[in-house]
DNA sequence: TCTGGGGTCCTAGGACCC
DNA sequence: TCTGGGGTCCTAGGACCC
């Protein structure tokens, strides 16, 4: 029925319900789980942290924890400092939290953690036919055609058919993962993100249509997704503290500022937003870091030795071959430098890896390090690929470059906007030279070898030809 | 707040091509 | 010989998120 009453929500046919659901400090849900005498208790996830070290920090933090103000990102040490632990140490306190409250320290069970966290997406993927994961603990949901935004009885002031179903939903990821999750629902994804977190933990906030606007206004700037302490502070200096604020900011201004992002934040905060809830896609890079000081270049390339065989195991495990080798170096205090290296072609190569890891990080050689990291990037997925791969190595066997220019041309166009992308690049392709490069891949040595010459500017053009 | 680990997206300059 | 404009790819850094 279309037809509306006056002062009656407007018609709301064509708007969407999405969901979004965020579990409830999960890793620490989930160790409730797993050890039921820690309901209601502080309890504090970590990882990294070894007793006495000073390295680690809080995952996630119970609703108790943070009562003692305890944080997300802390460093571990000063968690434990505020539980009450230790912090009742002062026995000549009045005030000092009575000992039995002491809090709890747990380390990250992620494998656990990922059995909890299917048996929550079985549910979403059962009320939903769109899922889009965004992290283990957290999901968007399209569930227009599973329900509506039409009153419950079609009254006026009623609840919506959303809210139940959305209630619904989470008692079920209760009673079948048994861990608590807050759900918000809107008609698109940025005001169902800020609805979730609106009344956690167990919370359910609805927005129907047509209040999305006056919902978000009165809430600060740093609620929007995507406005962190950078944004949020040079919004303040242009006399932006609320959504409401940035919604009658001038886009222009907001353009001229932050770019294409300030219109983003604009229509955020306008409660615009047309984003389709897409499918989790493929990752686009995969790393692995690890934290410790030391300015000993031999441990220094163990430890990133140790991170590039991890990083290459975990790229074979998931089927993913990388076309781009990276490290991350931090210096103290805080100085992050990234460098990377492009193959000609995608490869799964974990001695390449390391090689092409360890020559990367030879320009810091010496100097002190606080954390080093190992990326692989520009991933493309073996299962997709073999098809064009064969058709490739066909073409490179007849020396039919024009061909293979041809084919190439016409899939990269077919999905230039998919994550996913052909294994070998336009660039590859176009040159004869780099199609001789790419055909002896296969030999890790002599592409190294290339690679590394490269790099010292001591290019031989014979290769290329 | 002196900062762990795993990601995403955007920007900007330079190389290179047509 | 000097030159324009459009486009892509690569690298590095930064902001942000969970």
């Amino acid at each position: 029925m279309e037809e509306t009453l006056p002062g009656a929500p407007t018609a709301d046919r064509g708007e969407r319900v999405i969901l979004h659901v965020d579990m409830d400090c999960f890793y620490a849900s989930c160790e409730r789980l797993k050890e039921p005498a820690l309901a209601g208790e502080a309890v504090v996830v970590g990882m990294g942290y070894e007793p006495g070290d000073d390295i680690g920090a809080v995952a996630t933090a119970s609703y108790e924890a943070r009562e003692y103000g305890v944080e997300s990102a802390q460093p571990i040490s000063r968690a434990l400092e505020r539980l009450p632990r230790v912090a009742d140490a002062d026995a000549a306190d009045p005030d000092a939290p009575d000992p039995a409250d002491s809090g709890h320290y747990r380390p990250v069970d992620m494998a656990f953690y990922k059995e909890v966290a299917s048996e929550v997406k079985a549910v979403l993927h059962d009320v939903a036919d769109t899922v889009r994961e965004v992290s283990i603990d957290e999901a968007y949901l399209d569930v227009t055609d599973r329900t509506s935004w039409e009153t419950a009885g079609g009254g006026e002031g009623g609840r919506t058919l959303a809210e139940g179903f959305a209630r619904h939903v989470r008692e079920r990821i209760e009673r079948e993962a048994g861990v608590p999750a807050s759900v918000g629902v809107a008609p698109n994804m940025a005001t169902a993100k800020v609805a979730s977190d609106h009344d956690k933990p167990e919370g359910l906030t609805v927005v129907p249509p047509g209040t999305v606007a006056d919902f978000l206004a009165p809430l600060p700037v740093s609620d929007i997704h995507g406005v962190g302490p950078v944004t949020a502070s040079d919004l303040a200096d242009m006399g932006i503290d609320t959504a409401g604020d940035l919604a009658s900011a001038d886009p222009a201004d907001l353009q001229a500022r932050f770019g294409s992002r300030g219109r983003e934040f604009h229509d955020r905060a306008t409660g615009r937003d047309d984003r389709e809830v897409t499918p989790t896609g493929r990752p686009k890079s995969l790393s692995r870091e690890s934290a410790g000081r030391t300015a000993d270049a031999e441990a220094q390339r163990e430890k990133v030795r140790a991170l590039a065989a991890d990083v290459a195991e975990r790229a074979r495990s998931r089927e993913a071959m990388y076309r781009t080798i990276g490290v991350k170096v931090v210096r103290p205090p805080y100085d992050v430098n990234t460098r990377a290296e492009s193959l000609s072609g995608p490869v799964d190569d974990p001695e390449l890896v390391e090689a092409v890891a360890l020559d990367l990080l030879e320009e810091f050689e010496g100097e002190a390090v606080r954390k080093l990291g190992v990326r692989v990037s520009n991933l493309s997925f073996a299962a997709e690929e073999q098809a064009t791969l064969v058709g490739y190595e066909d073409a490179a066997d007849d020396a039919d470059a024009a061909d293979a220019t041809e084919r190439d041309g016409r899939s990269d166009a077919a999905d230039d906007d998919d994550a996913e992308e052909a294994p070998v690049s336009r660039r590859t392709v176009s040159g004869d030279a780099t199609l001789d490069e790419w055909a002896d891949e296969g030999d890790a040595d002599a592409t190294r070898e290339r690679r590394s010459r490269r790099r010292r500017g001591q290019v031989d053009l014979g290769e290329f030809e």
